[in-house]
RNA sequence: GGAGGGGUGGCAGAGCGGUUGAAUGCACCGGUCUUGAAAACCGGCAUACCUUCGCGGGUAUCGUGGGUUCGAAUCCCACCCCCUCCGCCA
C-alpha cells in the first residue's frame, strides 16, 4: 500500500495513477481522505479520554498508598462513565481504521514517471527485438506435437492423475526441468544471490504480505483444512522471508534467487494460450527477489533485467523486451519489464519473465524496514522478476530447436547440465 | 496425534496488580581519556499512531484476541506459535 502521508499532500497525483493504470476507483481517494480525517478525529478524543482515564488511576494509586481510602473511592466513582464512553470511542476508532486500511488497499502503487502512459498492451513499449531466425525449410512443428512424438512430457496421465495443466515430464524432458533449475540457479548465485530453498506452501499473513490477499485469491490453491495456499510463485515465501523486519541499511542490497513449483488456478483460460505448455495448473520458476535502498531501487531493476535476458541470450533464443504501459502494470508495481521468447513454430511471442519494482508498496504491506544509522526505519523497496519460467522456455527451445527429422538440437550452454545435446 | 514446558526490547534475562515502556548484562551509537586502539568512565539507544510550525506533549503495544479491575507484562478465558518427551514417518 501507499503512505497515507503521501496521499494526503499528493491526492491529485494518486488519481493521476488510478486513471492511468485503470484500475481501481478515483473516487475511493476521497473517500480515503474522508475516512482518515474521521479516524483522526477519533484517535485524538479517545486518546484525550485514556489520558484523563490513566491520569484518574494514577491518584487512586497514589491515594491507596498513602492510606487515604476515602479519596480514592472518591475519584473511582467518577470512572464509570468516561469508561463507558472510552469503551464506545475504541470501538469507532478501531472501525475508522480499519475502514482507513481497506482503503488504502484498494489504491494501487503510483507508476514511475518513465513508464509510458497508455490504455492498452498495444501501448506498450517494445525496448529490444532480436532478429528473428530464418523460416525453416521444413514442415515445423508446434512444441505439443513435438513433445508428444518425442515422449517427453505426458499431458493425459497428468490429467489422469490431477487434471487439465498437471503434466508429467519423462527421461530427457525431465532431466532438461531439472537441467534448467540448476543452470538458472547456479548463474544466479554467481551474480551474488543468495539460493533459498523456501516452503511452497504459505500461511495467510505471507499471502497478505506480497498483496495475494485479499484480491487475488482466486490465484491460488488452498489448503483449507489448515489456513495455508500454495504458492503462484517463490516471490511469496521469499519476499516474506524478511517480513516484520529491520534490516541495517549497509546490509541492503538483499538478493536472493528461489526455484520454486508455481501452482496458478487459472480460472477461466482457454484456446491457444493453454494449449500444451504455454500455460499449466503447476510449472516450475526460479525467481529473483531483492530488497534494496530506496535509492537505488531503479538501478536494481535494470540489473535485474540483465540477470535475466542473459540466461536468453545463453540458451540462443530470439526474444523481446517489452517496458510495460501503465494499462499493463499490476496493481502494487511501478515499473515492470516483460521477457518473451519467440516461439518459431507458435509464431508468437511468449512470456518468460516479468521484472518489476514495487517501491515501498509491498514493503510498507509487509514491514520490510531498514534503518540508516541511528534513524527511523523507513520502508525498503523490493523488486522481483523471473529468471526464468521454465514451460514456454522450453516450448521456445524445442519449437526453435527441432531440425528436419524431428530431434531437437539444445544450446550448448546446458549440455553441461543436461548431459546430451540432441533430445530425439 | 498424546503429555509436559515456554512465548518480555537487536540478543540474553528480571519483573509483589499501582511513576514498569519495562531492572540488569551484552551488542550498538555519541563523548571523555589515549599518539592510535583497547580498557575504563559518562550519556544515549523499541515500534506505531495522535497532536504541535518547532521544542515538546499524549496514546497504544510485554505471542494474538477477549475478560476482570479505578488500574494488568503481572489475574481469568480462548486461540496461535516454539521447545522437550512419546507415537507415527521421508
Amino acid at each position: 500500500m501507499l503512505d497515507i502521508g503521501f496521499i494526503r499532500s499528493n491526492p491529485d497525483l494518486v488519481k493521476k495513477a488510478i486513471r492511468s493504470k485503470r484500475l481501481g476507483n478515483e473516487d475511493s481517494v476521497d473517500q480515503l481522505l474522508e475516512a482518515d480525517q474521521a479516524k483522526r478525529d477519533l484517535t485524538t478524543e479517545l486518546q484525550k479520554l485514556q489520558s484523563q482515564a490513566n491520569d484518574r488511576a494514577r491518584q487512586i494509586g497514589e491515594f491507596m498508598r498513602a492510606g487515604e481510602r476515602i479519596k480514592a473511592d472518591a475519584i473511582k466513582s467518577e470512572t464509570a462513565e468516561a469508561k463507558k464512553r472510552i469503551k464506545e470511542l475504541e470501538q469507532q476508532a478501531s472501525e475508522a481504521a480499519s475502514k482507513v486500511t481497506n482503503l488504502l488497499l484498494d489504491i494501487p502503487n503510483v507508476p514511475d514517471e518513465s513508464v509510458p502512459v497508455g490504455t492498452s498492451p498495444d501501448d506498450n513499449k517494445v525496448d529490444f527485438e532480436s532478429t528473428l531466425p530464418d523460416a525453416f525449410s521444413f514442415d515445423a512443428l508446434p512444441h505439443w506435437d513435438l513433445i508428444k512424438q518425442l515422449n517427453i512430457v505426458d499431458f493425459d496421465r497428468g490429467a489422469k492423475v490431477t487434471g487439465a495443466g498437471f503434466p508429467f515430464y519423462i527421461g530427457k524432458g525431465a532431466k532438461l526441468q531439472r537441467a534448467l533449475i540448476s543452470f538458472f540457479l547456479d548463474t544466479a548465485v554467481a551474480k551474488g544471490y543468495t539460493e533459498l530453498q523456501p516452503p511452497i506452501v504459505v500461511n495467510e499473513d505471507s499471502a497478505r504480505g506480497t498483496g495475494q490477499l485479499p484480491d487475488k485469491e482466486d490465484m491460488m490453491y488452498e489448503v483449507t483444512r489448515d489456513g495455508f495456499y500454495l504458492i503462484p510463485t517463490a516471490e511469496v515465501p521469499v519476499t516474506n522471508f524478511l517480513r516484520d523486519e529491520i534490516l541495517d541499511t549497509g546490509d541492503l542490497p538483499v538478493k536472493y534467487c528461489a526455484y520454486t513449483p508455481c501452482f496458478r488456478r487459472e480460472a477461466g483460460s482457454y484456446g491457444k494460450d493453454v494449449r500444451g505448455l504455454n500455460r499449466l495448473h503447476q510449472f516450475d520458476k526460479v525467481e529473483l527477489v531483492q530488497v534494496v535502498d530506496p535509492d537505488s531501487s531503479y538501478d536494481a531493476l535494470e540489473e535485474m533485467r540483465t540477470d535475466a535476458e542473459e540466461l536468453l541470450e545463453a540458451l540462443g533464443l530470439p526474444y523481446r523486451r517489452l517496458l510495460m504501459c501503465t494499462a499493463d502494470l499490476g496493481f502494487t508495481q511501478t515499473k515492470k519489464y516483460d521477457l518473451e521468447v519467440w516461439s518459431a513454430a507458435q509464431e508468437r511471442w511468449l512470456e518468460v519473465s516479468s521484472i518489476s519494482n514495487f517501491e515501498s508498496y509491498q514493503a510498507r504491506r509487509a514491514k520490510i524496514r531498514h534503518r540508516r544509522g541511528n534513524d527511523k526505519p523507513e520502508f525498503a523497496h523490493t523488486l522481483n522478476g523471473s529468471a526464468l519460467a521454465l514451460p514456454r522456455i522450453v516450448a521456445a527451445l524445442l519449437e526453435n530447436g527441432q531440425r528436419a527429422d524431428g530431434s531437437i538440437q539444445l544450446p550448448e550452454a546446458l549440455v553441461n547440465y543436461t548431459g546430451f545435446d540432441t533430445i530425439s
